[in-house]
DNA sequence: TTGAAAGCGCTAACAA
DNA sequence: TTGTTAGCGCTTTCAA
């Protein structure tokens, strides 16, 4: 049988208060706290969280909310998260979404039942009519117009970095490769700093812009690039879309990077040992993960927490780039 | 203020125990299910799960102990735990382990402290030491030698079915390449089928077997294929290790699958919509994790679980075999 | 079919 | 500094 705090009470001769108190690292005498220490290690004593979790309303756990785990850019955020979070003491439920709204809300009930303390949300839904505004709550790369939270990579920046280095490189046509989601979110900030650089020098861009979900992937990029062979420097609004472009590019029989230039966006590595895919730009995944939970922590010790952070990113030299 | 169930009980001028059996199924009179369930509704009533907890000893949650979800073989695997777990109605509390014995005893506390109701478990320590007998575990890929219950791939075939397809291309001088860790597990199996069918043949293999964890993994490729130009088969115990090997090739001036061909072992695909990285065995992941699953939840029903699951791996033809 | 009440293991307020 | 006790919100037994 499991040994309850009566049991550990009984066995030093004390209160259950007293064993509370221990247990909690509040003030007790020397003394006493030894005979309880050892009334617990004797009896291999461990304090039931439910228990607690009834009269405190606390749970020290925490939600995090992606559209999938499978995808090395959430994998790596969630890693982060979880490290960190562990370092604190706090345990983390993984919450699939698969980017359905229905399933969010589910498990926004689940999360309200179970008394997690706060959530960590990469949605695309309207998450935020679900949850009220005292669960502490904090949003990646996703800007709602409530007073939430939200920690973003300098996106802007990044775009006005892929079109630089592309520059410094002698490309001479760019183009931008991206999809439109119905959702706003802060992806687009990527395409509006390439933008803003090419403007800047004068220079035409050629956009690929695909709504969500993007039907026929291949051919639509089979056919932008076949209608543009001038295209020597390419963008895109991730390092999958990269990917794609460079398969279809291959097949249309030109080669990264001596026949164009192309650079990513993400920085994703399919696991912590192994390299960059490509030519990206690098968002700070561990920092944004450690900043997330940061935040969440000030939010449930009701101190103020930044209404966003905004971290920088950086260009990685791969193959796809001279 | 969130509504008790002592409140909807007073609004449907009824007991407690009665809005409880409403909310547990339990038959009621119809007439009163219908003015308990209006209560629920009016109030937005939801059950408090850390109470009910405390009665019933049962949380509807399970731990899933991995290395690191940062892996695509891991996160696919976690990917398809959650979701079975999550149409059961379970919660899934996500422990990045890291290989760390000592963050797996502490996990293996927290879980008993939480009425996890059971593991999943990807490890590499001697975990079931800690784990008590009454609490349900299901082991991937590794076999212990007390009564637990484990669900791998069927490795043992799987080497043999890389050997058989090499042959079928004709290679003419095969090796295998891996590593050997410390913790015995199932992935040794992989090495010992694709010998067996090797010697079958009466061919002979080179081995090129690192012992873990392997240091200047780059340098020891090298020098082994340098030594062995006349190699034209290559079988590795993972699709990361084919991975290396193809950069050092590349290296040496060899490309697959013209100057050579090589087939890994995993199946793994670094998101759910894209393609495997190369030729190589997949292991049934999503099975696999559905069985653990499955197991796992006939031992907390108290049914009698299967003891072991082998579930069958098949070749994928990719662009590193012809 | 239902209501009343005990009690799960803990925390925290109060009293000593 | 410490012991006692009420009560967190539920389930379940017992009696009606």
């Amino acid at each position: 049988m499991k040994a309850t705090m009566k049991d550990v009470a009984a066995l030093a001769e004390v209160g259950v208060g007293t064993v509370s108190r221990v247990i909690n690292g509040v003030k007790v005498k020397d003394k006493t706290k030894v005979k309880v220490m050892a009334a617990i290690a004797e009896l291999n004593y461990e304090p039931d969280e439910y228990a607690r979790g009834l009269k405190t309303n606390r749970s020290n756990t925490i939600a995090l909310i992606l559209p999938t785990i499978w995808h090395p850019f959430f994998s790596e955020f969630a890693y982060y998260v979880e490290e960190t979070l562990s370092q604190n003491g706090y345990k983390l439920f993984l919450c699939n979404a698969n980017g359905n709204a229905e399933k969010e809300k589910e498990y926004i009930q689940m999360i309200k039942q179970n008394k997690v303390d706060g959530i960590i949300g990469i949605t695309y839904s309207d998450i935020d009519k679900y949850v009220s505004s005292n669960l502490p709550f904090v949003s990646i790369d996703r800007h709602f117009s409530e007073p939430i939270s939200y920690v973003t990579a300098d996106n802007y920046v990044g775009g006005q970095i892929a079109a630089q280095e592309l520059l410094n490189r002698n490309c001479k046509s760019l183009c931008y490769v991206g999809g439109t989601s119905p959702y706003p979110n802060e992806t687009n900030n990527r395409k509006a700093g390439f933008y803003n650089v090419c403007e800047e020098k004068g220079l035409p861009v050629k956009t690929l812009d695909m709504p969500e979900p993007i039907q026929q992937l291949e051919q639509q990029l089979t056919e932008f690039f076949t209608n543009n062979l001038d295209i020597d420097g390419i963008f895109t609004v991730n390092d999958y879309m990269a990917l794609d472009v460079i398969k279809v590019m291959k097949k249309l029989g030109k080669q990264a990077p001596t026949d164009y230039q192309i650079i990513g966006f993400d920085g994703v590595k399919i696991s912590q040992e192994r390299d960059y895919l490509i030519s990206t730009i690098v968002q700070p995944i561990e920092e944004m993960a450690k900043t997330s939970v940061e935040t969440l922590m000030a939010m449930i010790l009701n101190e103020e927490p930044p209404k966003r952070v905004i971290l920088p990113v950086f260009f990685h030299g791969g193959e796809t780039t001279k």
